[in-house]
DNA sequence: CTTTTAGTTCACAAGTTAAAGAACCAACTT
DNA sequence: AAGTTGGTTCTTTAACTTGTGAACTAAAAG
């Protein structure tokens, strides 16, 4: 019989899922990671996984799955069991931040090339564009400094 | 006829399209958005538009007119003429940056709420949790005065 | 060696998305 | 008033996504 929650912790799952999906994961994975990070038990099975959330096995092991390869997931074995214990990895989240973090600096290095191939004459837009890129640009610059800021706050 | 493009803006076109894509926008509305930043001309006609992208009529108008009412993309008209003139918002790129640091704040807030409902006996995880946290709410502070910081310089 | 456990894989159904094409319509031209 | 321009809307189709259930498998237990 799997873990049974409380009807706040399934909401929350719902609503943490639902965040999961908008930022483009899918709706399986993205329940499995919400379960993973409410329920208190540090770790839970393969039937806990599906049970809970009620949905098929395959479901359950497709998605598992995925999350163990993209690295936001792993599982312990307890001696003299066969079954996997999964649970989510923290680590994960800050590296998520970390990626969006960089997803503008790609975009930034895209609009760099495409200032590039802009003809001069077009010049108030032009200047708009700078703008943004010297935005970027001054981000990437100065949040490395702002993070270390925060590591020695912990402190 | 509509404009032609050289190759390598048609490239941009596509690699900038494929970036918006990956953030979430359809596909056809990507394209379009990427073409009004990558092309000299100011601003397009709608047979520009699918012209240039060899779309349908339905595709262009669809997504035209969700770009426009997502306020990424704008209109002008020209005296005697009734063609519409498109145009890229460059404000929606700035803006969108904004959105995605507002984002991250939503989802500090689910997780506080995460936090709320655990049990205290899994101390290890839920201080992962609140380190987390606080590493988003330290951004949510210092991001505005970075901004400020950046505003300054540019003068 | 037969059954159970812990999953995996496959074949399919259902739903969603994206785009095409044709018909349509309103405003302007001739 | 008949045609043309600049779109819009509707219907259909193709493709992709998501999930189910059943069959399968490998390891362990009886």
């Amino acid at each position: 019989m799997p873990v049974q929650l409380s009807d706040k912790k399934l909401e929350l799952i719902e609503e943490l899922g639902m965040h999961f999906e908008k930022s483009g994961m899918q709706p399986a994975a993205s329940r499995i990671f919400a379960l993973l990070m409410i329920s208190d038990q540090g770790e839970l099975s393969f039937e806990d996984i599906y049970g809970i959330l009620n949905m098929s096995k395959s479901a359950a092991s497709n998605s598992i799955n995925f999350l163990i390869a993209s690295d936001q997931v792993d599982f312990i074995t307890k001696p003299g069991e066969r079954k996997r214990y999964f649970r989510c990895k923290l680590k994960s989240l800050k590296e998520g931040v970390q990626k969006m973090l960089e997803s503008m600096d790609v975009f930034n290095s895209i609009l760099k090339k495409v200032l590039e191939q802009r003809a001069e004459e077009t010049e108030e837009f032009n200047k708009g564009l700078e703008d943004v890129v010297s935005y970027l640009d001054f981000m990437k610059m100065e949040l490395p400094a702002l993070f270390l800021k925060w590591e020695n706050l912990k402190k």
